[in-house]
RNA sequence: CGGCGAUUAGCGCAGUUUGGUAGCGCACUUGGUUUGGGUCCAAGGGGUCGCAGGUUCAAAUCCUGCAUCGCCGACCA
């Protein structure tokens, strides 16, 4: 390719709206352009990298024996209507009439689309296993698309789903996924991890996202120190504390704290350790009636509630949903601030680390005081003790090995074992060896694929711009003349080399701009072309030429005569 | 959905307080200069000042409404 006949598009300065580096870097190299909100186009840079991803997702996928196919981006609501999920996903599914006003919607993802098809053409499990896969256009309606295409609403992605009449069956196809995921983000030269991962709304028993770790991450990852253990921070479990709760040495004394209302207020002012203090959420449990039927959840005041672990207690709504203010002062009589779980009327659960607190200091269910020297079993019961907080940095592995640590991460990758959850909605069965229907079991497995593009740049870049991994470069190779315009021999040599590497099977890009030497090589950073050839008068006497690698300050003078086989060499 | 902010040339912005000729930088075009790291000089093209009303002799500027975009929050495969 020479720039002179591409959409270069680079740009110098740093669009004003983009926050995340992959964002501004893609925009500046000319990748992608934004049409709306959440909707942009690629342009012939970005193309070559999207390219590139999915050629690859697409080798491993099919060297595991999956199929691929290509369903329709918009589905009839029909569909969703028998899977219940048009009523459940919510505003992001973008509902859309046809001019027969019959009703769609744009796929955020194919579960429906999918079984609709395997109950119509497989009908035996001679037919099975089966694990069909596209890589196609989504849609969801993100209520605040961000950082370009890592949260658009529109994007690539490959998702697959598998089809078994047993539980084994699935458990084999699972680990199949695991491992192809695992060459694909290898080969894309990617540092990322599998975690175990929450199944959300999709359902199933056992799930493992992929992370790309990096800094701009929307995840939070945490690691165990010693092992292979690493798991999403919404399901990572908090182990129950080793230590025993100690004996209380304080008498439990009422306190006015006017104006304190927080945590953080309260450890200022009276100067008690935040570990001793315990703060009370209210939020709704599962009401028969009209009447909200309010839960309190304990927590010690320096731990986060996990929403994620608290929904799935019986008897509390999932989504977890918080109490507003009106609701907790016509429950208790008190406002927000001065709640604690002394003498509360509400169903109290207490998180394992609040368990074990001693002498500690809570809201006196009266405004404007708090109890100090309070301790569970003396002073209040703690009936009910659950997992309710996010792990923390220096928690127990729940592995039982090692300490966490925590990471953010890019999700590009989710697997999960969905079970039948989609088959008996839609009735997706075979007949069985013995003749009786059964309804198959699923697992879905899903890849951002331009979301990568984003997540590779994140980790592979610099001040002068994108270093791509090899496997995603959007050219292989770029050839800058020196003058071109101004030297006959430059422009034999470069002529020559650009033939001969593009014969030799490389992409090749020949910067044939009447541009200054500073003008091509900066276009050629920001873009992130891994080999340049250099080719200037200064050494083109001793018939050399000069190759930079981009991910390293390389500079090798070599006989232009070398030059191919340097390249395929690397 | 709530709070805040923005909208002026392709991009980034000034001008709005105090109404009176539409500006700057980058990019683009032309000519010259320079030539191994985003040159320098000169000349030029490009605007319904987001849209619709209103006030006024006169509106980018003041008033009203709307739209779009962004950030924070809530929400969320």
């Amino acid at each position: 390719m020479r720039t002179s006949q591409y959409l270069l598009g680079t740009l110098k300065e740093i669009p004003a709206d983009a926050e995340v580096v992959s964002h501004q870097l893609m925009l500046r190299a000319g990748m992608v352009r934004r049409v709306a909100s959440g909707l942009y186009t690629w342009t012939p840079t970005g193309l070559r990298v999207l390219r590139k991803v999915e050629r690859i997702v697409r080798e491993e996928m099919n060297a595991t024996g999956a199929i691929e196919i290509l369903m329709p981006m918009v589905q009839p609501a029909d569909l969703w209507q028998e899977s219940g999920r048009l009523d459940d996903y919510g505003p992001e599914l973008l509902r859309l009439k046809d001019r027969h006003q019959r009703d769609f919607v744009l796929g955020p993802t194919h579960e429906e689309v999918i079984s609709e098809l395997v109950r119509k053409e497989v009908s035996s499990y001679k037919q099975l296993p089966l694990n069909l896969f596209q890589i196609q256009t989504k849609f969801r309606d993100e209520i605040r698309p961000r950082f370009g295409v890592m949260r658009s609403r529109e994007f690539i992605m490959k998702d697959a789903y598998s089809f078994h009449t047993s539980e084994a069956c699935l458990e084999k196809t699972y680990q199949a996924m695991y491992d192809a995921y695992s060459r694909i983000f290898t080969r894309l030269g990617l540092n990322f991890r599998p975690v175990i991962a929450d199944t959300g709304s999709i359902g199933g028993s056992m799930s493992h996202e992929f992370h790309v770790l990096a800094s701009s991450g929307e995840d939070d990852i945490a690691f165990s120190s010693e092992s292979d253990y690493a798991a999403n921070v919404e399901l990572a479990e908090a182990v129950a504390p080793a230590a025993e709760r100690s004996a209380a040495t304080e008498e439990m004394v009422k306190t006015a704290t006017p104006d304190t209302k927080t945590i953080q207020h309260l450890v200022e002012q009276f100067n008690v350790p935040v570990e001793k203090t315990l703060k009370t959420l209210i939020v709704h449990g599962v009401s028969e009636t009209d009447q909200p039927n309010l839960v309190a959840l304990v927590l010690r005041g320096d731990h986060n509630l996990n929403e994620i672990k608290a929904a799935k207690i019986e008897g509390l709504l999932s989504p977890l949903e918080f109490a507003n203010d009106d609701e907790i002062r016509e429950a208790t009589g008190v406002s927000p601030g001065s709640i604690g779980p002394v003498g509360l009327p509400l169903r109290t659960i207490v998180d394992r680390s609040a368990a074990v607190v001693s002498d500690f200091v809570t809201g006196a269910n009266e405004d404007g005081f708090h109890l100090f020297g309070v301790n569970w079993e003396r002073d209040v019961a703690c009936t009910e003790v659950a997992d309710l907080r996010d792990v923390i940095e220096g928690d127990l592995s729940p592995c039982g090995k090692g300490t966490l640590s925590i990471a953010r991460g890019i999700e590009v990758g989710h697997i999960f074992q969905l079970g039948t959850t989609y088959s008996d909605a839609m009735k997706v069965g075979v007949l069985n060896e013995t003749g009786k229907n059964q309804n198959l079991t699923m697992g879905c497995y899903g890849i951002g694929v331009s979301r990568i593009v984003a997540a590779a740049i994140e980790q592979n870049h610099d001040d002068n711009g994108i270093i791509w991994p090899a496997s995603m470069a959007p050219f292989d190779v770029c050839i800058l003349p020196m003058n071109m315009h101004k030297s006959v021999r430059v422009k034999e040599v470069a002529e020559q080399l650009y033939s001969d590497l593009k014969t030799a099977g490389f992409e090749v890009i020949f910067d044939d701009r009447k541009e200054r030497p500073g003008v091509m090589f900066a276009d050629m950073e920001l873009i992130g072309i891994p080999h340049t050839i250099v080719i200037g008068e200064r050494n083109l006497d001793e018939q050399a030429v000069e190759y930079t690698s981009r991910s390293s300050s390389d500079k090798v003078k070599m006989p232009i005569s070398d030059v191919v086989n340097y390249l395929k060499a690397l």
